[in-house]
DNA sequence: AATGGAATTAGACTGAGTATAATATTATTA
DNA sequence: TAATAATATTATACTCAGTCTAATTCCATT
């Protein structure tokens, strides 16, 4: 574990938004100033793979997830605006319509979020 | 319905797989050979926006569904191939948790396709 | 045939993400 | 500790999917 990567990983995990790689790097910068904007894609792309976080990709520019852990997102149509949505019974339903070995998944759901029903 | 349209409607419905813009392009290209490719990028964001058709987010390119009837996509890890699954139950798993009104979804799930795990 | 609105075209432009080559850091071995 | 090897970081150039723009063409309506 770099100087890097933790602060990487300390600007995911600060807060519970998803935050895209140039808005990691600039709050990476905030932690160690000379990290390069290389080194946050890198590391993004490792910790991708590495199952430690998670990339979802929406329609402007990829964001991440603080952890890998299985779970839809809510994507507001209006603002963009992410939210977390735990589905029970997901993973049986998967594995008995799928019949087979279910590496990960994506499930992102277009909704209308609270603040811009009003 | 432009000509345009038309050819871009066909190719992407000519077979059952899915293409991404720069394909689209070039097979549209071949029945209309004057076709912009600002036309093609129009005319998908065009149909997505209508639900004429669906966009898939991939890693390296968007690519396109040729209709909107909502349905999973299995995801090879190994060779990136695509297949259409339809998910019995998802629609009442996602109206009894989201609790509230869903436009759509995009549900992509990763396994190994039976050709990569020989 | 003339008018006006909408779609198309060609090509310049943008910007998220990648590739590269040089440098710095860390681990290993003696 | 010093020398060496392996790995990660840095800075920057580059790529290319997708967008924007201004000029042109198409098509419906009168």
């Amino acid at each position: 574990m770099t100087r890097q990567r933790a602060a990487i990983l300390e600007v995911i995990r600060a807060e519970p938004r998803h935050y895209t790689a140039d808005e990691i790097f600039v709050r990476a910068k905030e932690i160690l100033p000379t990290i390069s904007r290389a080194t946050v894609y890198n590391n993004l792309n490792a910790m991708a793979e590495e199952r430690l976080i998670r990339r979802i990709c929406l329609e402007e520019a990829d964001v991440y997830d603080r952890s890998f852990e299985p779970h839809a997102h809510l994507i507001c149509d209006k603002c963009g605006g992410i939210r977390d949505l735990k589905l029970d019974g997901i993973s049986a339903l998967l594995e008995s319509e799928v019949g087979q070995t279910v590496s990960s998944y994506e499930f992102k759901i277009g909704y209308i979020c609270e603040a811009c029903r009003k």
